[in-house]
RNA sequence: GGAGGGGUACCGAAGUGGCCAAACGGGGCGGUCUGUAAAAUCGCUGGCUCUGCCUUCGAUGGUUCGAAUCCAUCCCCCUCCA
């Protein structure tokens, strides 16, 4: 992101002096776009908190590393001493937001949107504090509209100009059916903006269309229309899809650090700078080295990666136990060494066997597949594979069995 | 309201009387290799007292020496027309 050199108008927050120009740096990282640039320099220079809104849908019920992108971008705010919102969506999770699907999503009862507002709320404490920040609900206001209220809110928009959505014309087009409800979606969102008057609304780049409603809404209602700051989607570590639960190739804010870690480390090379932009939330000068030595081939990958995973293991869990996941890591994958805390399996507790103890040892479902395990060698005692399905273990009390690529048991008496 | 299509293993999807524990793809697991839980490659992927036996193809009941495949009833999905 570029802009204009440096305004040497202060805004003093508490204690700090950050120039308008710092402070833009550091609100718009990693962001795919910015509507409209200016105008976020303007509103900073009066020196007043902002008002800033960010929509979250919190009928997820894991949070993952794609949704904590925006919410990062909000403690941002909040951190510079803006009045950070979040908001959520209880009157539009009864509406059920078609953005970014091809059907209408089911519409949700008070209880659930409750419930999983309550789970969600509770996950994020990790990234911004729930103290400095409001949350709100648009059933507040949106519940006084009335009917009337809300035939004059839909009287600001014509089907056409809804229909310019990506996701709507594409079901018009194909004849799939769009309700009339679901027209009525981003006008929803949008008054969300008018009716807290917000300067700035944050939001994926697939949510343009809604936040472009917003900015109108405002100006018709005579307010100054908010700043767009629209960030990329997370892609999953597969490196295909956008990262969702539903497909599975996530990281979740609830994930151990072995795990976040070990997670992180799958992701394809090609996706690492973008990893280091968004989930490890790097600065971009830092970003545009890491890309710089990918294609240059400077450095190995896989260590530029485990940078990534470190620092961003350490976002959410500190920098020693960031440290510590990556060492156990590099002891488990890289030198196969036992870690020091493997289970344990008492060898005399029943058939002292090898399969049925597999399957003792929750090492296997099933008598079946343990047998599958043996015959594929995926047991070893030190380098040797034990293929013997009969094999009787009473004689190797104290040694560490590996079973495949990475879990252990420790055979004892 | 009318017409039609479909429910198969973790998922998608073949199979329409025996050669079917059920093709193929995905996912998962494992071997080799490696820079990693990447890529590539090979194998496995219902259960068991495992060269054999038992259970499975929406549900139940039939026909048959024999059924995922045929018949009956029921349950559930979807599409088109109105």
């Amino acid at each position: 992101m570029r802009h204009a050199p440096a305004v040497f108008s202060r805004a003093r927050r508490e204690g700090d002096i950050i120039d308008v120009s710092e402070q833009i740096v550091r609100l718009t990282r990693g962001a795919a776009e910015v509507i409209e640039p200016l105008e976020l320099r303007q509103k900073l220079l009066r020196g007043r908190p902002l008002t800033v809104k960010l929509g979250v849908d919190t009928t997820a019920p894991v949070i993952t590393l794609g949704h904590a992108v925006a919410i990062r971008r909000l403690a941002a705010f909040q951190e510079l001493g803006h009045r950070a919102i979040f908001l959520i969506g209880d009157e539009t999770a009864r509406v059920g937001d078609p953005t970014g699907r091809n059907e209408a999503r089911p519409q949700l009862n008070d209880e659930q949107i409750e419930e999983s507002a309550a789970g969600f709320l509770a996950q994020i404490g990790a990234i911004v504090d729930l103290e400095k920040i409001e949350v709100r609900r648009n059933s507040e206001w949106l519940r006084q509209l009335g009917f009337s209220g809300a035939l004059q809110l839909a009287s600001r928009y014509t089907v056409a100009r809804m229909l310019e959505r990506e996701d709507f014309n594409k079901r018009f087009r194909e004849n799939r059916p769009i309700h009339i409800h679901e027209l009525l979606y981003p006008l929803m969102q949008g008054y969300d903006s008018v009716a807290l008057r917000a300067d700035v609304e944050l939001g994926a780049t697939e949510q343009k269309f809604n936040l472009l409603v917003g900015r109108q809404l405002q100006r018709e209602d005579g307010q100054e229309p908010q700043v767009l700051i629209m960030h990329p989607i997370l892609t999953g570590l597969d490196g295909e899809q956008k990262m969702s639960k539903s497909v599975g190739n996530y990281v979740a804010l609830s994930d151990s650090p072995d795990e976040m870690f070990g997670k992180l480390m799958s992701i394809p090379d090609r996706t690492i700078p973008e990893y280091v932009q968004l989930a490890a939330d790097r600065p971009e000068d830092e970003v545009a080295a890491v890309r710089n030595a990918l294609t240059q081939g400077q450095g190995n990958p896989r260590d530029l990666k485990a940078k990534m995973a470190e620092q961003t293991v350490a976002l959410y869990y500190g920098a020693a136990a960031a440290q510590s996941a990556r060492d156990r890591f590099d002891a488990m994958f890289r030198e196969h060494a036992a870690p020091d805390d493997a289970p344990e399996i008492s060898i005399g507790d029943g058939d002292p066997r090898i399969v049925p103890l597999l399957v003792r040892a929750g090492l296997a479902q099933s008598t079946s597949a343990a047998r599958r395990l043996v015959a594929d060698g995926a047991v070893r005692l030190g380098e040797e594979k034990l293929t013997d399905p009969g094999r009787d273990l009473s004689d190797l009390a104290g040694s560490t069995l590996r079973v495949g690529k990475h879990r252990f048991i420790k055979l004892v008496r």
